[in-house]
DNA sequence: GTTGAAAACCACGGATC
DNA sequence: GATCCGTGGTTTTCAAC
């Protein structure tokens, strides 16, 4: 099918712990350290997930109240018409932040988007109506926490705390 | 309430903006080329916003199943004991990677969880259970689709392309 | 708060094992 | 495939505006 099936190892699991406890603020010497090999070969490994599609890049996490944008909305969905574009077209409308595709089921779409106020809110809500999603429930996020991945490195020796 | 506000001005936007696309493998001479202050100015607003809460982290986007995780469950909840905790207690769980609480509802807390085969993901589904939520409904991620904001920078004047 | 320059650090590339 | 090393670029720090 998709082809490759990419191989996950002790040390790409040891790195994937790293950089999801920070992406950006470490060396690979560091995490090499941590892991126990050198530098470069961090470098390839996270080459190779990055090209593997492992990786799909980097992104920070940002609190969208503080940022101004005070409601964060999450919209249940039902695809009308789903066409194979319709979740990267969803992704692009102005205010959605994550889109989310269910494999069966009726309200098969999650659509969460971010306003300054009630009437940004609804304008996104007609855009994604637009697009070919019925929006079935609207409900207000209050909180939302994640993990990107807690299973990686779990078992991975660490030299400090 | 929360206290301070931080005030996000065009400069702020442009720079999250430029986080959005690579929140790893960017300069900040190149960011501060494009929102038009030096790289310092970049620097000192980065650590602003991070001190500010605004950004939280930088995380790697991992694609779960080429990781080798292959079922992505989104599970709903109805929090039948709520607590301050339990958002992070659920958080830490093994295999979760999402917690989304909702403000009002029955089902206010949607939990994904990543696993390697039915019987792990009910394993984590027995913990969720512990923690003292009630899984109404388990359904199969198809697709996720992640656009941090693409609100920052719209605007923002650009002085090349 | 922002800028500019010097120094320490890091990522990147090739050669080697 | 992993490691070492040299070079270019970048982050960091600090003084000055």
């Amino acid at each position: 099918m998709s082809g490759t099936e990419p191989e996950i190892d002790e040390v790409d699991r040891g790195i994937l712990h790293f950089l999801q406890k920070d992406a950006r603020n470490n060396a690979t010497r560091e995490i090499g350290e941590a892991v126990g090999v050198s530098a470069g070969t961090v470098r390839n490994r996270i080459e190779k997930l990055e090209e593997a599609g492992v990786i799909r890049g980097y992104v920070p996490d940002i609190n969208y109240e503080k940022a101004g944008y005070q409601l964060v909305i999450l919209f249940t969905c039902t695809a009308t018409n789903p066409s194979e574009t319709l979740a990267k077209d969803i992704l692009s409308t102005h205010g959605v932040v994550t889109v989310r595709k269910l494999l069966a089921g009726e309200e098969n779409y999650h659509v969460t988007v971010v306003g300054t106020d009630t009437a940004d809110v609804s304008e996104i809500a007609n855009s994604i109506r637009e697009s070919g999603l019925e929006i079935v429930r609207s409900e207000v996020l209050d909180e939302e926490l994640v993990q990107p991945f807690n299973h990686f490195g779990e078992d991975v020796p660490r030299d400090d705390e």
